[in-house]
DNA sequence: CAAATATTTCAACTTTTTTTGAAATAACTT
DNA sequence: AAGTTATTTCAAAAAAAGTTGAAATATTTG
């Protein structure tokens, strides 16, 4: 990860740094890409005003596509657009009823669900 | 929010949201426009691996622009930009010192990093 | 089986985000 | 003041994400 340390720096940062037993053991504590990438990926699901009023939805109420759309008031296939990608971060999943798919929020997607929802 | 509700819904889906007092109800725990938005703005921050990888190395260190940079391995424009994204939605903050910026971690930074960094 | 309903998929298009490299800025050094 | 260093800004290009409407799929109903 490190590819070449910067030729100066302030020098209380260097300091500080050694203090801490390196620059090497900082990194250290820096997560995996494969973590990195799933936390990435989760937060982008996140990152649409969209996607969260669905999954704020779904927290309080398993619905099928047809509420949702209802609620949200956009197409089917915007919707259905956006509902795959809660659905590939693993933030809400989807079972078919008949002629329906009723989708609901998962346990991962209830953490993040409660924090935004909180109040105050 | 609720433009209009579907014209036929699965007959269980209906008695359960009677059940919990109607629509209207469910819908009003749904945040705000704005509250929605901070928080969309906060996880597209979030959304990028090299973003979240400063975001953690922040969290054990602060650092000037040229450590961030050596460590990432990317260029100081990009950087900057990514630096941006972080610090508009609050994670970051950077003061200057003499020559160089440091940036640090801010308090609402430290919440997300931390789940970000926990082991297991 | 034909028609209807709920949902998804697809490809073309639009919009937003990210990258790039050059130029600007701001502070420090000589 | 001129030069150097650290960082940011800018505009153009590239890449990724989101939107659209039509067509496809799958299930149910008559």
């Amino acid at each position: 990860m490190l590819k070449k340390l910067p030729d100066n720096m302030p020098e209380d940062m260097v300091a500080e740094i050694e203090k801490k037993g390196g620059l090497e053991k900082i990194l250290k504590e820096i997560p995996t890409q494969k973590k990195l990438g799933k936390n990435a990926e989760i937060y982008k699901a996140l990152s649409s005003m969209l996607r969260l009023r669905i999954l704020c939805l779904l927290k309080n109420q398993a619905s099928c596509v047809c509420l949702i759309r209802s609620v949200a008031n956009i197409s089917y296939s915007k919707l259905s657009y956006h509902l795959s990608i809660l659905k590939n971060a693993g933030l809400i999943d989807g079972t078919k009823d008949g002629n329906y798919v009723i989708y609901h929020i998962t346990e991962l997607g209830k953490k993040y669900a409660e924090d935004i929802c909180k109040n105050e």
